[in-house]
DNA sequence: AATGTGACATACC
DNA sequence: TGGTATGCCACAT
């Protein structure tokens, strides 16, 4: 009731959302939660919320997100940097100079996987 | 209030 | 073939 237009949090929790429906040893990029958002060029605001996931109460498994090139350009937001690396490869993805290997193969689509 | 920046992606030259 | 330019929207200063 009362409306209560929070907005902003609802693209954030969007977001924050389809991270945490990331199944382990899965990965997704910027541009794919964009587009399931319904905004496929605001892939940026993706990366924007991650930063926000830190404001989270819950854990959100940003390191499954990755830039298109398969690479943990998210990385250096971690704390430590390496733990991304490290989540990944604790889930069964291997990664390579920082950079998903079978990144095509373990690429997770939301609006594949989901939608359907 | 306005400008700049940012964990990207796509288009164009 | 790769660098430049623009889009997108929210947040920081």
């Amino acid at each position: 009731m009362t409306s209560i237009p929070d907005k902003n949090q609802d693209f954030f929790s969007h977001v924050f959302n389809i991270v945490r429906l990331i199944p382990e040893g899965r990965i997704t990029n910027y541009g794919s939660i964009a587009k399931a958002l319904g905004s496929a060029k605001s892939s940026r605001m993706v990366g924007w919320a991650m930063n926000a996931s830190h404001s989270q109460k819950e854990p959100v498994p940003a390191h499954r997100v990755v830039n298109r090139n398969g690479l943990l350009t998210g990385k250096a937001h971690f704390n430590p940097p390496s733990r991304m690396q490290e989540l990944l490869e604790k889930e069964g993805i291997e990664v390579k100079e920082d950079k998903i290997t079978s990144f095509k193969e373990l690429f997770w689509d939301p609006n594949t996987e989901l939608k359907l």
